[in-house]
DNA sequence: TAACTGTAAGATGTCTGACATCTAACATTT
DNA sequence: AAATGTTAGATGTCAGACATCTTACAGTTA
């Protein structure tokens, strides 16, 4: 593991405290000086964990005035506003929340991907199904995630939109551990299998709308699979 | 307009050469020092510039070795990505895939709205088309994206789910501007104005899939309007 | 020969202190 | 009362220095 540099901790720590409410949005951070007194480093190594802050579109900073909080909804790091959202009781509602969101992206990213996937990625995704169910058979959990992911990676680039990618790139990272879960239990996987190979034939058959019917029928599937997991959670 | 600061001028100059490609992904940039004699500022006006395209994912620095452009993919910044996207003939593409992106986030969010808008936000919704004919018929453009725009927002926001609004707003930067052209044909504010009342009365109804089918249908208007135009275009 | 080790170059990480410039509030002058 | 000057405090930038990490290479040893 990596050690975390000064900047990064300070950073951290710093939107740690915005997130706390030690600085709503609309109010001003502590000046530089006193925040590299606060966290015991210099003032240059505060400047650059603000710049990470501005980068991501937390922070404002206004020359001569101050630096300000802004609002969460024009945070640009969806892991800094699912810290955000996560806070209390939310954790549950940021959860589905984000399958929610992953629906959103993935079925209309099949639907795209009908019209323009090739022959031989088709027989990819096949593969992939075969793959999931040679794990499933000696519960190789492990195997059966990543030829899960590796099923879903490929619609997401037979898409053929840039964009899409680039905004599920972060929730992939976000879902990732909670995928590792769910995928542990027996019955979910042979579910899943299941709805792999029916997203695999609608792609096959070319027709958009069945596409995206079989792959939000999984992700209705994912969604009650997290549902029941968080609820029996104790 | 504010004047821009030199870390954000030189991280401007820097993304600019990256996409021009003379950093590819994977290679690494010139160091802090030769960057600073390059552009004439200080190691760590550079480092700050870095730091910014670091927090977005652009970079990724090592301590030690240097220094290294990140794969496309990897990117955060939609922005960043559609600037790289755009460049040379791709840009009627890069306009085709943002519309794809917005449809997928606003027809998910309207499917999710109907059943969890408010009676009032109904209300509301209605006032903003009215507001759109009131505009329509005198040629007031402003008003009509005005009341466009926050028809949209207020879908958003009914959605209830915070990270949609976080993916969506760069969408909305970009589109922006895209959208007060559109809006100055008179034939396409009656084909909106149509599209918008179809959507007030799905919400009304509460049905989740007729919602979404009516801003599918908006959806699929707007990418039509953009084709002709850009394909109009000289 | 092969494996280990020390050295040095080059890169990023951090610190110190200074000066420049912008903003806002207050004091002064007209 | 309005215009102007002053000042405090904030961010912007700079210069130089030292620390630490990575890598390559030469030298040593078994």
């Amino acid at each position: 593991m990596a050690r975390k540099s000064l900047v990064g901790v300070v950073a951290d720590e710093l939107l740690d405290r915005i997130i706390a409410g030690d600085f709503p949005p609309g109010s001003s951070v502590p000046g530089e000086l006193e925040l590299s007194a606060r966290h015991e480093v210099s003032r240059m190594t505060v400047r650059e964990a603000m710049k990470t802050l501005e980068a991501q579109r937390i922070l404002s900073v206004e020359r001569g005035r101050g630096t300000f909080v802004n609002p969460l909804n024009r945070w640009a790091s969806l892991e800094a506003v699912l810290r955000a959202a996560s806070e209390g009781q939310n954790e549950a509602a940021a959860s589905v929340q984000l399958i929610e969101l992953r629906r959103m992206l993935e079925t209309g990213a099949c639907e795209l991907a009908a019209a323009r996937i090739s022959d031989a990625d088709i027989q990819t995704l096949f593969g992939h199904v075969a793959a999931m169910r040679a794990a499933h058979e000696v519960n190789d959990i492990a195997a059966f995630v990543e030829a899960d992911l590796a099923f879903h990676d490929l619609i997401l680039r037979a898409s053929e939109n840039v964009f899409v990618a680039v905004l599920f790139a972060p929730l992939h990272r976000v879902l990732e551990k909670r995928r590792a879960e769910t995928s542990a239990v027996p019955t979910i996987q042979e579910h899943a299998i299941g709805h792999h190979q029916n997203i695999a034939e609608a792609l096959e058959s070319r027709d958009p709308s069945r596409s995206r019917e079989a792959m939000d029928l999984h992700m209705q599937q994912t969604l009650d699979d997290l549902k029941t997991l968080v609820l029996e959670a104790p």
